[in-house]
DNA sequence: ATTCTTAAGTTCCCTCAGGGAACTCGGCTA
DNA sequence: TAGCCGAGTTCCCTGAGGGAACTTAAGAAT
């Protein structure tokens, strides 16, 4: 897996894939922010081989996402915790819950609800605009060019094709946005 | 990578994270969902070598994210449009964006600036309830069994500790949530 | 009519990350 | 003093990913 060049790219996805495309990395910080934080009960619960969690673990807590805590001393037991950083994260987990939800439910229904505390109703998340609370989509929303962009041959920003659109008019090809 | 098994758990993360848990496959859509949707556009604009594009790709296709579609007759021509199931996964990128910007943008500020064109300004997601409208996060939520979840040995949900607070209290361990 | 170029993949080889299971190590506990 | 957690390491092996060359099909150039 390329991992430092993805990092560098002047994208944010790609620096947050970086860390989090990984089909482990998202399931352990589910289990972390919902309460299983030790080592046993991680890979007990993910099935996931301990060497790999091991790394995984190491690896997010160097990049500030969880702390490494202990939680007794007698015998002197230690665990993960998220960080601000790491519970931040909740919104991914969110959206691909939801989408999982939308999209691979049975006929049951989804696995699990969220529950808003604050309004006391099973919710489902939507991602809205900070200003206006409306839901973004593909269709309202378009991508430009930010200030920590590098501009030059080959460091596509995000959108291209929208960012585009505020100078010259495009090509033929239809517009998937 | 361990594909199939995650994909049977009871859990959507795990669901959605069998298809999107890969480091690819977030910028492709991105890619995709911006107006880079030709193979080779595809492979110079990402860095990806070619094989892995195309496993993808049909990965995609396969699950009904993307569609494979002619754009020009003469010479025959595909290129990759997202379906509404793939536009339904721009709230993970959205959300993923987010945090790197958050996080790992620089001093000059993040890479690229999302405008919603509903309210005509530059905007940051967030994860609301979609009751609401409030902002969701790890503090204010919890997570309860829904209708789909199986139950039995070994088939967590998501959330046993906060699934546990409908019932019984738990343990003298620290609840991160 | 032949050669060039472009688009969209395939194929080949090689390395390294991941799976699985066993091993380690400190410190209780029976 | 033998056993038993919790929290990792170590070992071997397979398979996914990187890189680069090859393929096929259909214009376009000369």
């Amino acid at each position: 897996m390329t991992r430092t060049p993805l990092a560098d790219v002047a994208c944010s996805i790609a620096r947050a894939t970086d860390l989090f495309g990984d089909a482990w990395t998202a399931l352990i910080m589910r289990d972390v922010l919902t309460g299983v934080t030790r080592f046993d009960d991680l890979a007990h619960d993910l099935g996931i081989s301990r060497k790999v969690l091991a790394a995984r673990l190491s690896r997010l807590v160097e990049e500030g996402v969880l702390v490494r805590e202990r939680y007794q001393e007698r015998p002197p037991r230690e665990h993960y915790r998220a960080t601000p950083k790491g519970e931040e994260l909740y919104p991914v987990l969110l959206a691909l819950m939801e989408w999982g939800d939308r999209w691979y439910a049975g006929p049951a229904g989804p696995p699990a609800r969220i529950r808003h505390l604050g309004c006391g109703l099973d919710t489902t998340p939507v991602s809205a605009c900070a200003h206006c609370g409306e839901p973004l989509t593909v269709g309202n929303t378009t991508q430009l060019p930010g200030p920590g962009g590098r501009t030059g041959p080959g460091t596509r920003v995000l959108g291209p094709l929208l960012a585009a659109r505020e100078d010259t008019p495009e090509t033929g090809r239809p517009a998937t946005v």
